[in-house]
DNA sequence: TGCATATATGAATAGCTCTTCAGGTGTCGT
DNA sequence: ACGACACCTGAAGAGCTATTCATATATGCA
């Protein structure tokens, strides 16, 4: 059943694995999570909405240092993937990070990187 | 200073958070690591070496479904980035999480999607 | 109603990424 | 030393993504 020649234990681990790992359909999921934190532009505006709670489009845009559209763009795909939540109060659309996880593994990474470095 | 009129509290927060925030070159390194796990097959390697601890270059193609070739090359990015370690064993290769860290965001995020779901 | 502000959207392009193919390195068994 | 095996690497093409420009929607104010 293994691609290559592995000794005992491991075709068992093998096996055991095989059935534990997370199905194809959660993969993508967990990658498509992981992908929208992964640019530059998106993780600064998540780590500045961690940073201030909640920020409006175009002050997110002054302090990330990009163009209002761009974080227009940014913000729907952060929002269509529930990432972040946003409220209307006037003509401005304040937004906010969605939920304890999202904040937890903005801190917990920042934590990896300070570590590591 | 404010691209667009704000109310005076979020001036305030503004400037706060200007101050506060992960610098550009911090963010572009978070943004890498996201990167890294952003991707269906490498998550699916990683979430593999999660329940696994350790797998060889030809169990993980085995496991996760997908040439020995691609492993590799997914392989050697998470290992430059300091994600994955490994340890040779005559011909084989072992890979594994590289600290808990990582181990941390994978758990983290698998419940937030449970949760979420 | 008319104008300015704040945000959203669509299309297009430049740049990047993943996979595959072909070939290369290192290790074991004989 | 030779062949088989496990893994790595480089190049190339198909597909995807992020930004920009132009335009649209929506709210507030006069």
């Amino acid at each position: 059943m293994d691609g290559c020649v592995t000794p005992e234990p491991d075709a068992a681990r093998v096996a055991a694995t095989r059935d534990r790992l997370v199905t194809p359909q959660e993969a993508t999921r967990l990658a498509e999570l992981f992908r929208l934190l992964g640019d530059p532009t998106r993780a600064r505006l998540l780590y500045a909405l961690l940073e201030a709670g909640e920020l409006c489009v175009c002050d997110l845009a002054d302090v990330v240092e990009v163009t209002d559209t761009a974080v227009s763009h940014a913000l729907r795909l952060l929002r269509t993937a529930g990432i972040v939540a946003s409220r209307r109060a006037g003509r401005m659309i304040y937004y906010r990070l969605a939920d304890g996880h999202v904040r937890m593994l903005l801190d917990l990474s920042r934590e990896h990187l300070r570590e590591v470095t």
